[in-house]
DNA sequence: CTCAAGTATATGAGAGTTCAACTAAAATGG
DNA sequence: CCATTTTAGTTGAACTCTCATATACTTGAG
């Protein structure tokens, strides 16, 4: 079959988009890597614990979560807990499962590093944008999909505030 | 000041738009790796080169067309240099600067890997989305910005086809 | 009960990216 | 002209990510 090329358009579209993402990811990940040591990757490890209960969540429901492949998240987690922001423990009901959890430290520097992060998340993507593109681009994501989201049941009360 | 959280609205929305460029990039930079053999950023670089007079641009053009850091390009540049893709030539005019000149070799590359790139940015964003949603996605890339873009005039007569 | 198949996670090598130097060649300014 | 400051580009180390593979446990079939 012949190719269907992009139109002038589809082109430009494109080329933005490129651009667009790419200046959001390496703003986000320049800013916290700067003030919080760590890239957003960890950052969004540390979120999805904080919102679970117990602050604590299977490696692979984890991933899962955190939009992470298991390899990853495994390689990541192993850095964390060099930190002391995570620690794993053996699951008692399946011998091959680990639960990941956020300690105390951990959810510390997650406070520490959250505003500066939001801030920059609103600089970035919602102050630029009317309310009107704002919906229209959850529309756009929601249909791209992937979402990967654990759109779970009412939040955990022991996350940091209304984090990004 | 008291940090500006997100609304539960915002919140949705961000994490939609962090799953669904997740998505996008991963699964172009799997297609072009495991079907092309090079990265995304790499393929970018082929592209700007083959649009550029010449298929040539110095090195801190093709950055910031590609956009890309000047490390990363320079780094990304001598491996396709190894491949035989570009060579890098001195600039006669400044002996500080270099130009990147896309072999044939690279050309020949490129035409093979852009049908089945296009064909996956296409499944990937452009089959998912309404036309107004692809009308409003351009808007809102637009002001997020970072354009870095060579809206530069009229392209090149030597590039390959329609590419993505 | 046992063996095969499947699941959960880890591990290691290879590759790309970033950041902070570093080199070399212009430009600038007395 | 000479010294200083920019600018163009490179380099290396540290780090993260990916992919393939390995390990350990569980499940299901017979």
């Amino acid at each position: 079959m012949t190719t269907r090329w992009l139109n002038e358009d589809e082109q430009r579209t494109w080329r933005a988009f490129l651009a667009a993402t790419r200046h959001v990811q390496e703003t986000l990940d320049r800013q916290l890597q700067r003030d919080a040591g760590m890239p957003h990757a960890y950052y969004e490890i540390l979120v999805r614990l904080s919102e679970a209960p117990e602050r604590t969540l299977r490696m692979s429901e984890l991933a899962s979560r955190a939009g992470s492949s298991q390899s990853r998240l495994s390689h990541a987690v192993a850095r964390l807990e060099e930190r002391g922001w995570v620690r794993r423990e053996r699951c008692p009901a399946d011998g091959r499962g680990l639960f990941a959890v956020l300690t105390d430290d951990g959810y510390a520097a997650l406070a520490e590093a959250a505003p500066g992060h939001v801030e920059e998340v609103r600089r970035t993507l919602f102050d630029v944008l009317e309310p009107g593109q704002v919906a229209a681009l959850e529309a756009i994501c929601a249909a791209i999909g992937s979402s990967s989201d654990g759109t779970h049941g009412g939040g955990s009360a022991k996350s940091v505030g209304r984090r990004s």
